[in-house]
DNA sequence: TTGTATGCGTTATCAT
DNA sequence: ATGATAACGCATACAA
């Protein structure tokens, strides 16, 4: 079956022309004739000719393949992200490279370079959790490529950034449950180490004291974003003697593991205790009592990521730096009624 | 500042060497002093030094890049699939292309061809349920790409293949019905189209056969894989009065589906008719009742597409083909006592 | 409209 | 142990 290992100078050859007329012609450049353009793209077909884009790029300097970097592929929004993204510039012609970070800062360092070295046109990062240096970030711009941030940015390093409004998320879902006659309402807050989850913490708190509630220090509660966490935390909290009647948790998994934890000590759900979680999880519509909950939609913030890349690329030096801040939305459901 | 142009040939500039000792001394060849090794080295870091992959790539014929084709990022096992994929190939080196398919047999061929012209150094694919020509399949080995199938494969083609034993899995599933005093059993079948669906299918009939029950036609509907084909086709049996005490169904989301639509008819679960789904989608175990499902673990096969994928580089054109068949495992739960 | 010449950055081969 | 040279496949500036 032979490899294919045709290239524009066997074309050439087979035409009795020059390399680059066969790369004018395959390229729709001006000022090649109807024939030879004909006869190229023939011939082309008949050697099975394919394109290498390995070495248009190494000559054009651009690679047509963009780097996305996310925590993991498999977890949360990512998923989401990921096709969003890919979708968005896959009919630009763009291919995606995925890295993934487990959280981890050094793995996220690493992950960078080694797209450097790919000479993506372009990156787009979901930050570890784990980072609090980004001087491997900076260094994507000050290598003049493109760099687009998203979900878990930080925001002072200029550079265009797409996230969900979690301060507002959180505010929506807290004044939810106030509404709903709550008053003594937990929080479950995320790794603080994440501007995400900082966010949320100040959505309750700026909405507790709006309706005239002290934040008790009892009710805030540090834990991580997992089903077991959220369990435990429960049992400490009941095990304390803490009184509270609704849980705001910065994650859904936190929140089911609650609900669990909490029916387990036949604590009613949502009649003794109202609950709201956050990212609206596919799992969260289909339990009972199905999770109330603040979406962030992971599809259109790959598409938004996307677009503001594309456009960073066509805009060249001269970008406009973005800052979408996507409204989340809030999710009403039996635990919450 | 200053975007990084270094190249070997500024090492080999300010080291007055020539850019040959420079790649030598990168590449850790045999036969460079270590005096220059170090010198390099050190030259290289201070001028902010990065290696260009794609000249590499296009010097070496070998991109490094390895593409991962799937009907959609993030869908059913893909997510965790491309998770074990870049797990494992990330640490030799390697990069992961995602291309989506949308179940489409057209931008399948599209996207295969892209990565071709990528140079990607081999291709792992789950196939589009759309497709049932397999020509563009057959011409990357045909071009001397390492290709691996896995999920949805086609068993002649001749190349390695990872699957799960889905007859099985649907034979284990059925059987537990039939074993907890089910006689009349529905199965939701899916596209068949898929091998996937074939075969399961073909566990469920067998596992009838064996424990001397007949297949009634009857109880055998064509379903697509999501919730609301699962409500809409169990609605239709109940309106046709049809009979049945149990479920099996090919996918998790239309035993969800046929779960609520059950529920809507004051249809006890498990009580008066028991439900088994099929790929252990996080959803089955947060719900109430948890569904017994097969598990078809995602990262383990996207790990062994990996090794496979790497050993048939490692073996070059003389490599053998793998027929890896993953074991299912059947989980039992409260959908199906 | 087409040809000529050159270089993108790297590495392998052959020489020294 | 190091240097010189060529080549990977393509696309452009310049010439004709």
């Amino acid at each position: 079956m032979g490899r294919n290992k045709t290239t524009i100078r066997d074309i050439a050859k087979a035409l009795n022309i020059t390399a680059s007329t066969v790369s004018r012609a395959l390229n729709n450049h001006p000022g090649i004739s109807e024939a030879t353009r004909k006869a190229v793209e023939a011939t082309a077909k008949k050697l099975h000719y394919r394109p290498n884009h390995i070495a248009a790029a190494l000559r054009n300097g651009r690679s047509n393949i963009i780097g996305v970097l996310v925590p993991s592929a498999d977890k949360s929004i990512f998923p989401s992200v990921i096709r969003g993204i890919e979708d968005e510039v896959n009919r630009l012609g763009y291919s995606v490279i995925v890295g993934q970070t487990y959280e981890n800062s050094a793995r996220e360092a690493k992950a960078i370079d080694t797209m450097l070295k790919t000479r993506v046109d372009g990156i787009i990062v979901s930050i570890a959790k784990d980072t609090n240096v980004f001087e491997h970030l900076t260094r994507i711009r000050a290598e003049g490529i493109p760099l687009v941030l998203f979900d878990n940015t930080v925001s002072d390093l200029g550079v265009s950034i797409i996230k969900n409004d979690d301060f507002h998320g959180a505010y929506l879902a807290t004044e939810h449950l106030i509404l709903g006659g709550r008053k003594k309402i937990v929080h479950l807050i995320g790794p603080r180490t994440s501007e995400i989850y900082r966010e949320r913490l100040r959505g309750y708190t700026v909405a507790l004291s709006r309706y005239g509630l002290h934040a008790d220090p009892n009710l805030l509660v540090d834990c991580p974003s997992d089903v077991q966490a959220g369990q435990s935390v429960v049992q400490e909290l009941i095990n304390k003697g803490v009184s509270f009647d609704a849980i705001f948790s910065s994650s859904d998994y936190a929140a089911l593991g609650a609900i669990q934890q909490l029916k387990a000590n036949n604590i009613s759900v949502p009649q003794e205790v109202s609950i709201v979680g956050f990212g609206n999880a596919p799992f969260t519509s289909y339990l009972d009592p199905a999770i109330s909950t603040v979406d962030q939609n992971g599809l259109q913030m790959g598409q938004c990521a996307a677009r503001v890349f594309l456009e960073q690329i066509k805009q060249g030096d001269n970008y406009i730096i973005r800052q979408h801040i996507l409204q989340p939305q809030l999710i009403i459901r039996a635990s919450s009624p």
